[in-house]
DNA sequence: TAAAAACGTTGACTTAGGGCAACGTTTTTA
DNA sequence: TAAAAACGTTGCCCTAAGTCAACGTTTTTA
């Protein structure tokens, strides 16, 4: 069951065993099924989640409808609706899964409570936060000014199965232009 | 002069006077002109900065040679080329001044060192993480799928004194936007 | 397992906004 | 402080990409 979880943690710092217990004890499975929502709009968004299985997706809608998808969290990584948690303030976003899915899942509470406690779990938040600020900061300048089939090639390039992963729409959404764009760029290429 | 950087970490966190004198040794002050390089674009990343004085930007330019804005910080504010700073590769992004300014300067190691010694800076590090990754989600989804004037209206919205304190160009490479469309726009509002 | 809903693809049409150039103004620099 | 460079604004033109609709296919659900 924190087999993967495991494996994220000891990739990132070395932990002992009792540091490492003491954090599995925070997390709890759920099996949920596809297209669920763990974060509603209006919510205040109370828990981190860790996939083990499926597939998760932070996105929004505008007020024509029209989706931005923010965030995927795939099979071994963490994923929720972080600036929600983090200030808590509502989220103005979902978050779903876009499959059927098995989650840890982490009070707001027990999740600080181990950040200041355990330093182990400390460095497992900054790698958290830096790599989502730098992936969020490669996303501004892979996107900003270029043309819709630069950015569907700069996807393939830094994350050559994104395309595979998820749907032609949610793909788009990702990425900032139409469905139809997308699937006449897919194509040509 | 660490007045700025003073209230700015008490602002975060509550901190005693030896751990705060501890810090302030670790910074220098420097005084920089107009448009001074401090991170090229083949340079890794090796200071933090806090302003104290004036304003710094952090940009690119693509292949054509077009701008985009990443990041500005102004008095009070830290910033540096952060993703370099954290896997000290090359940045691919400049950090220069954009007036003359005086620049409290941290070296990485130092910085780190700090992180991992002092817990309120610790502290002071998490929030810089976890503001610069609110703000560029922030972005993402204030940008994405926007129409050039609701992108101005919205950072008139999210940040009203944007538009005076930087000029045009750069605001418009902020944006993502022409300077010459930034300019239309600014008659009609 | 059959009906309904959502999705992907493609064609025809429309438009927001970029490129370029001109020109006056401000800023920089030597 | 004078020449040069950069900047802001505006007009004209053009194209990338969005919208809408149609239709076949896949997925969902009751």
């Amino acid at each position: 069951m924190f087999k993967l979880l495991e494996s994220y943690i000891k990739s990132i710092t070395e932990i002992d065993e009792q540091s490492l217990n003491v954090i599995f004890s925070k997390f709890s499975l759920i099996k949920v099924r596809r297209n669920q929502t763990l974060v509603d709009y209006d919510e205040v968004c109370k828990h981190h989640y860790f996939v083990n299985k499926g597939g998760i997706r932070v996105y929004t809608t505008n007020s024509e409808g029209v989706e931005t998808t923010r965030y995927f969290a795939f099979e071994g990584e963490f994923g929720t609706a972080l600036p929600s948690l983090i200030d808590q303030k509502p989220a103005f976003e979902y978050l779903k899964t876009i499959e059927k899915s098995e989650l840890l899942t982490i009070s707001r509470a027990d999740f600080y409570l181990s950040v200041d406690q355990i330093p182990a779990f400390a460095l497992v938040y900054r790698r958290i936060l830096e790599k989502g600020f730098i992936i969020a900061q490669k996303r501004i300048y892979g996107f900003q000014g270029f043309s819709a089939m630069e950015k569907v090639i700069w996807i393939k390039t830094n994350q050559p199965n994104f395309l595979l992963k998820v749907s032609n729409k949610m793909a788009a959404s990702y990425l900032g232009i139409s469905p139809s764009t997308l699937s006449r760029i897919k194509t040509k290429l």
